[in-house]
DNA sequence: CGCAATTTTGATTTTGCTCAAAATGAGTGG
DNA sequence: CCACTCATTTTGAGCAAAATCAAAATTGCG
């Protein structure tokens, strides 16, 4: 394996206080790894025995039900730390992770954790950082699920996307990454057929322009007032 | 204020490592107040100056909505630290924390925290495993919330109530803290007229006794058996 | 081109909410 | 001790949102 560029950890928030040495003993000791679109990067229940980080593409956090229904729980970005149940003090990881596009990470052995935690300053914290928002994240999620009807909750989870990998197309905000019907039902307690039904007509109001497993917002704007509403 | 009792901590999970003398140094640096059935110990989006250790009594953790209606995150039972905003790198707390019984809480300013961490082993490791607990029964909630039906939810409600907190009454097993039709609802996404209806069904089914503020599980099987159905 | 995955749309059904009102119980103050 | 008030609980009726059932249409890919 080539030996990895220290600047693809330069200016991280985990690594952002460490100098070019430090950063090339962490980058020595990670794994490079390429995932297809689709692929598990870990599993629900199994043994937590690395952490990562997301160098580029996106992923979705998933959680499955005995009765095969599954939910998203949340989306990972490039640049974000995640199966990071070592943390936690968890043997195995809590959900599954999934490329949402094609993806590369880094990873390491959990038993360096300890390590990084008491040599790099600045990793401790923000790590428990990310593990904080994402907390807060969720339990955003479990408000909105709980208390709004399906139209804004669908409406939330789009803007969410927007927030977290939107670009600037001609025509509007684009979701960076695959999302399907189905996915978005996944995001948000609903089937695809109503799903379906509320982007179409979003789209006849001029509020999203989308073909097959691409979206775009063509007003966010009105999103947010029906996210609201 | 008198001296605060050293067996207070003793044995408790955060603690189980230190000796007496170091006990004795995180009580004396310990707050204790007692909180009537109702009161806020600390409420969303504050200050987070203080975390917590709840010594006796139930408290609820819940979040509002701007429409204001509100919902239970989780509940939090003797022995457990909380409000600990502080291990996340939050400056405000991300919940308002409820006293659903009359409670005993001792607590410390957050900038003990970094002290406690460093100085006591074993109150990192408790510290964040409880965290990962926590993040793991949310996640749950919300799957459950996102994919079952509203019976199995207030089901798996009730269940979690007995687990965390239930005692052997002559009837059955008993929730030891007070709670309402309301109260239920809020932690399922629903109303009180549905959880109404819910446990009167059951109550006539011998599944479980209730009268004002107070259940009684009399049939845990059944339930466990609605909760999977 | 044919296939499989994704998306759309219509019809029907069901769940659980809203609206409405009454019953019950617990605590308070006279 | 009793009357009164307020919170909690129960129950009924009607309705609406969204699920389910059922096809068909579309699209991208091999």
């Amino acid at each position: 394996m080539p030996k990895l560029d220290e600047s693809l950890l330069t200016g991280l928030p985990p690594f952002s206080l460490l100098d070019r040495a430090q950063i090339r003993e962490i980058l020595d000791q990670a794994v490079s790894r390429r995932y297809d679109e689709g692929t598990a990067i870990f599993r629900e229940g199994h043994d937590a025995d690395r952490f990562y980080l997301l160098l580029d593409g996106y992923l979705r956090v998933i959680r499955s039900t005995p009765g095969g229904e599954q939910i998203i729980v949340l989306h990972i970005s490039p640049g974000q730390l995640f199966g990071i149940a070592p943390a936690l003090q968890r043997d195995t990881y809590p959900a599954t992770a999934i490329a949402a596009a094609e993806s590369i990470a880094l990873s390491w052995p959990v038993r360096v954790w300890d390590d990084f935690i008491t040599r790099y300053p600045g990793f401790a914290t923000e790590s428990y950082k990310t593990l904080g928002q994402r907390l807060g994240q969720i339990q955003e999620t479990l408000t909105e699920m709980a208390t709004q009807a399906v139209e804004k909750r669908v409406a939330c989870a789009l803007l969410r996307m927007v927030h977290q990998s939107g670009r600037k197309s001609d025509k509007g905000i684009e979701i960076a990454f695959p999302v399907t019907r189905q996915n978005i039902s996944d995001m948000t307690g609903t089937t695809l057929h109503t799903v379906s039904r509320l982007l179409s007509a979003w789209q006849k109001d001029g509020i999203v322009e989308s073909t097959r497993k691409h979206i775009v917002v063509t007003d966010p704007h009105a999103l947010v007032v029906l996210s609201e509403a």
